[in-house]
DNA sequence: TTTTATTAGTTGCATTTGTAACTGTTCATT
DNA sequence: AATGAACAGTTACAAATGCAACTAATAAAA
């Protein structure tokens, strides 16, 4: 027998959020992935190299959540396409300075452009308001201390 | 060198939606997991059953969008466990119909209970105002259609 | 009624991902 | 210097996932 303070999946929170972003997640990879064969970690690596133009791996993953051996793999597949290239640092050889070559930096500023289009069409169709509330929150949660 | 105009991807609201999501899930998954072993899928169709007493697996996914596949080893996993049960259905025996055990009520009221609070501790720390805006915005992604 | 198409669910295989162990290097302590 | 701890990055292995092919059953069409 199901209790009526049984959580209904489908109003929680967490479930609601992750659905959301999952969807709207998965129709942006179409740009990365259809055009140019990224997946998502080496979409991010592109993009973040492409602000900050001279990182070490390590920084990157601080940057972008992602584990060590996700952005190993994507600076590998994007330095074979040579978009990025990578430089030992002079006085520590641990440490590795990746930045992007011109052909990343071209593929990237071409993936921009419909990065930026596709956020448009999201801000168009949830309205500015809604727009702002919802950064809003995701203000409040990206500086949550959760368990 | 980096175009002005090109993609900032700490501002870049899908970005920022699926860390946020990740985040929270990530913290939740602790509820489920820690506890008693299960994965998200497994955690998503006992929460499914126990809101809707019988279903078949394939309106398990059409509900929680999850692929049919993942939906079926969470079956068999839950199954295994005893936390469902599984009977054909007796004029289209290609169908299953699938409810909790007692077992498996009993096992989702206790992760009903932390899973309540979980959400609690979030709303609280969201405030009132952001969680009512945040659960609006979401609103609009789930109804939106996205190519 | 036989054939064909469709559907529910499972399984095999390839890809992705996470964990842990590893290599090579530098730093800290002695 | 010599030893041990810490760190950057890679790799090997195991688990999770998605896709496509599969089995079994029903429905539709011929």
């Amino acid at each position: 027998m199901s209790q009526k303070e049984d959580l209904i999946l489908s109003s929680f929170l967490p479930y609601r959020l992750y659905n959301a972003a999952e969807k709207v997640s998965l129709s942006f990879s179409n740009v990365y992935k259809d055009k140019h064969g990224l997946n998502r970690p080496e979409w991010r690596v592109l993009a973040i190299l492409a602000q900050h133009p001279k990182l070490t791996a390590t920084e990157i993953g601080l940057h972008s959540k992602m584990h060590k051996t996700k952005v190993s793999r994507a600076v590998f597949e994007l330095e074979s396409r040579k978009w990025l290239s990578r430089r030992l640092d002079e006085h520590d050889r641990r440490v590795e300075w990746l930045q992007l070559t011109k052909l990343g930096q071209t593929r990237f500023s071409g993936l921009s452009v419909l990065a930026r289009s596709f956020e448009a069409e999201l801000i168009e169709a949830l309205g500015p308001q809604s727009t702002k509330q919802l950064a809003a929150a995701l203000d409040k949660i990206e500086a949550m201390k959760l368990p």
